[in-house]
DNA sequence: CGTCCCCTTGAGCAGAATCAAGCCTAGTGG
DNA sequence: CCACTAGGCTTGATTCTGCTCAAGGGGACG
């Protein structure tokens, strides 16, 4: 992963690193109560970015993979307005929030921060645009092929099959719909030999079915910069 | 707008400019299907953002308003998976893209670029939000405040009301719902007293109850750099 | 004056939410 | 080791929000 680093950069990072995180399952790592700004990259593990409305509804955002950049949002507004936290156990490499602006001064990897800013930008408005224009099928599909395409770049799937550590409960949050609704468009997916859910592991029964269910012209995850 | 840039970051962007632009409304600045990579800021006039589906349908993923840059997720990707169109005539500020590293190195600039990034993130995802967790009186309130919100910051307002030059389509596509249910929609807050759309122009009616309505805890645009 | 586009309204239908109940599994304590 | 419990999954019945289809009205422009 850091291999595309120069030793100029590499060594810049290592300093700016601050120390090395880890949590368990289940534990908050960035609240909108608590004001302290966090900035770090998830190493090993999953995490949920959530965003919980006064009414008590929650959405999920996104799932937070290996190598995502979190809390940068937090550092220019100050306070976050959503949260964070992990799906399955999980390893962070915390950075120094007060040195930012340093990092911002080496050109080079300023330009990966705004690259994977205008990556995230751009996943979120597909989601978006997946939630707001389908529907329920729609946004299961590109929920679970987007989370498989981003796993696949990353190196971190098993042939058609892969671990979703979420409640239906969490997974209802993230399409959009209740648990019963969307219990029974798995099934529906299921029946249609789409793709099938099992003991939190999503298996894809037709990768072309579902490519033309999630309209994702091509989630294509090119490059992806930065520690 | 220009008054917090200093002298040295003033003059880069004076010779980064490439050129003045200008278009009618209805005019398409950004297309998927066209490879050219623009850049620009919106000086006067207002965009919409969209993001159009193979099966025709068509998500509205924001309205650009002056001051908001536009075009770069288009640069690293290296094509534009939404289109823009202006909704109004317009004129913009158009940059040399082959120079954007050269803006990068000059680490207020990147600051700026990085932060504007951040807000336009956090704004995307609190549409997420509105409309993967609410109704349609939600959805529609929510957008109405932000862009009421937003306008407000620009001094772009007149007291309770601003004009919204967007179509009932345009709307509907905006809020994931179809014309129909839009227009019943407006028609029910229009009937609480809440907001009214007569001749493409908002009015607000009741700002309280729009707040709750659209739990946005606070629509904050706190700053917001760049030419 | 006619046409086109957009807004408006009604009737009927479908997708998704709610309510409510049973089941299965893992964890707990006797 | 086994009953007990709790949380999450599964399913059915019912309600309602939002969609589809369809038709009429009004303003702008040729």
């Amino acid at each position: 992963m850091f291999k595309d680093f120069t030793v100029a950069e590499a060594e810049f990072m290592a300093q700016f690193k601050k120390a090395h995180g880890r949590a368990w399952a289940g534990e908050v790592l960035i609240s909108p109560d608590e004001p302290g700004t966090r900035l770090f990259t998830l190493y090993s593990g999953l995490a949920a970015k959530c965003r919980t409305l006064p009414s008590g509804q929650r959405q999920l955002l996104t799932v937070v993979l290996p190598g995502d950049l979190v809390g940068l949002q937090g550092l220019y507004t100050g306070k976050a307005w959503y949260s964070v936290e992990a799906l399955t156990d999980v390893t962070f490499c915390v950075f120094e929030p007060g040195r930012w602006h340093e990092l911002l001064a080496v050109p080079s990897l300023a330009k990966r921060v705004s690259w994977l800013q205008a990556l995230e930008q751009r996943h979120t408005e597909e989601r978006l645009a997946a939630i707001g224009a389908g529907d329920a099928r729609h946004s299961v599909a590109h929920f679970v092929l987007d989370l498989y395409v981003r796993l696949r770049r990353r190196r971190l799937y098993r042939e058609n099959s892969f671990a979703l550590p979420l409640t239906q409960q969490q997974l209802a949050d993230a399409v959009g719909l209740t648990t019963v609704h969307l219990h029974r468009t798995l099934r529906g997916l299921r029946h249609d030999q789409i793709l099938s859910l099992e003991n939190h592991r999503i298996t894809i029964l037709d990768l072309e079915a579902l490519r033309k269910l999630a309209f994702v012209a091509e989630v294509i995850e090119e490059e992806r910069p930065l520690l």
